[in-house]
DNA sequence: ATGAAAGCGCTAACAG
DNA sequence: CTGTTAGCGCTTTCAT
């Protein structure tokens, strides 16, 4: 009585043994297919619990051709050479573990486990085509750190079903959902008017990000119909410190500002600091409004008014999308914009 | 002439017709196996180039068993119900994101992609084990967020290779890598000392978990060998508003004290902000010293003097361990401490 | 309503 | 060194 080593899993045709009843049968009552006599259903149902059955998804996709499951790329814009090696730096960003969380969210209950992937070189970014190509995954929801990503034209071109999280630089067929960021600065300047604040200034995010471009130019237009044409800027690239560097260069520049629009809220933290070093009291002297909600923005002493920016809720419409779109790989690429609101805490 | 409406991806066998060689000598080229004449294998690559050949993967790991995928699993203890439905929160902690980027940046030059799961129900850590059963991935990388999770016990139970980011509460054959949190404390017990602090106390983590309580014990141990046998201690959650109420209960007991220890950078900075609205100067009136060296420590003000927690390389290593035990499922468990070390910076 | 049989694309003996 | 041959476990016509 020798018992197999490594005792294969249990296959379809065992359970089918098990129960009586053909490989045919059992897969259909697996796969949920009416026309079976509930009798027979059972019986199966019995097999499985009793051979512990788990059916292996390689066979399964070998012939559907689909493998029920999807990758969610970060995606840099780096060039052949690899600048950013590390890509710790890119995960540890709150951001993306929004993004991931409603994704996973959206995706979970649907039995659907995302692929991280990471790319930010030319020869990253092939791999993910590749991979992709490959079958590992049916379809893509990439999160680019920058505007001019290449990852959105080359999947495009390989006919790969994607959703981008944010509108491609260059128009693209293919879908996206996006924020009204230009809509969300114009609720900062509002705030900061109706506040009273006259001496405004604004720290935006790296101007070759469109998010980043956008915000600027919502936040001055908006400023401009309230009739302040001009608003210093002090240029930031997401990180508390440039906050912090650009805060500097705005007091210098117009010490006697009384509010300041940060493009995000880790800068905005940024800024709460040099304030602080300078000896203005937030929201006494300088009011702050930063931008996302992200918890950077209640994590600050004082907590700090921003622009909600649903980053859960846009992810999880990433996954519809996609998941729309593979179902029906006819339909056009959409789009979807979602609306900023203002949160108001202590910091204005 | 009618081309097919889906032009299905070349196979093998596409290739082999290219080339003018049989299937199983493309086979060979392609997984890099010797015993081929290199002039066949030029041929073999110049076919698979112009027909843009992909190996299915499905196909692959039907018969290879292999499905060159792992999963990372977040995992927390909750019961039956669902506590915490959202996963966005566990996501966005600093700490994960590191923990991604390590096994990223480990696994991506391997071209292995990790599948990103989280369970926190008895129902989804099922879905868990399932997964895995179904031959998804070849075996899992899990971080608890709580001592008593109970997925490193099924796992074990059903044969799955994994291997956990910290020892398991019970004592399982599993891999694990792990820090030497009492170490650390002591670390930044010594170096409270050297200071001449002299009224020290600690704000802990949820004593329920093992690495929060290791690092109460280590400080209080360390604290003890320097003559400090009685040092007083506010429990928090590891959140910046638990450590911040946590401060103001020691202020309460103890108005004079000098230091004071955190369990991690984020309770840190809580405290930070609960010093400052009491008119405390840090590090003039009291020292602070976290524990991580998370983006948390240097993003406050002033920068956080902490415990490093190489949190990536031992996300790293995790890989290393899971693929050993792939490659080699006879070999014991096995596990890896690692040493903390301290940063000092301007908190202390 | 159920079963028989034909592959999905690939790897791995086994011959030659 | 290369080709032939069997499947891996599953879904899916096609008969019955």
């Amino acid at each position: 009585m020798s018992e197999g080593r490594t005792p294969s899993p249990p296959t379809l045709e065992d359970v089918a043994r098990a129960a009586g009843v053909s490989r045919a049968t059992v897969s259909r009552v697996i796969n949920g297919i009416r026309n079976v006599d509930p009798a027979i259903q059972e019986a199966v149902r019995l097999a499985v619990a009793e051979t512990g059955y788990a059916p292996n998804q390689a066979a399964r996709s070998l012939v559907t051709r689909r493998t029920g499951t999807v990758a969610l790329v970060v995606s840099g814009a780096g060039g052949e050479s690899a600048e950013n090696p590390f890509p710790a730096q890119v995960f540890a960003d709150p951001f993306f573990g929004r993004v991931a969380g409603g994704v996973v969210s959206f995706l979970r209950p649907l039995g659907i486990h995302p692929i991280l992937m990471f790319a930010e070189t030319a020869e990253t970014r092939q791999q993910v085509v590749a991979y992709l190509r490959q079958g590992n995954a049916d379809g893509a929801l990439l999160v680019s750190t920058h505007g001019a990503d290449p990852l959105p034209g080359l999947l495009v071109a390989a006919g790969l079903p994607a959703v981008l999280f944010a509108r491609p630089s260059e128009p693209l067929p293919i879908s996206y959902v996006d924020l009204a960021h230009r809509a969300g600065a114009g609720l900062a300047a509002d705030h900061l008017v109706a506040a009273g604040r006259r001496r405004v200034a604004t720290i935006s995010g790296p101007l070759d990000v469109p998010a980043a471009r956008d915000r600027l130019a919502g936040f001055q237009e908006a400023m401009a119909v309230h009739g302040h044409p001009f608003v210093p800027v002090a240029e930031g690239n997401f990180t508390a410190a440039s906050g912090e560097r650009a805060m500097e260069r705005l007091l210098g520049e117009q010490p006697g500002l009384d509010g300041v629009f940060a493009a995000n809220d880790v800068m905005a933290a940024g800024a709460l600091a040099a304030l602080r070093r300078h000896g203005r009291r937030v929201p006494g002297d300088v009011a702050v409004v930063g931008f996302d909600d992200s918890s950077a923005a209640t994590a600050c002493v004082p907590p700090l008014t921003t622009v909600r920016h649903p980053v859960e809720d846009m992810a999880a419409e990433m996954g519809r999308l996609l998941l729309a779109h593979l179902d029906d790989p006819a339909q056009r690429a959409t789009s979807k914009i979602f609306q900023p609101s203002l949160v108001v805490r202590a910091s204005s």
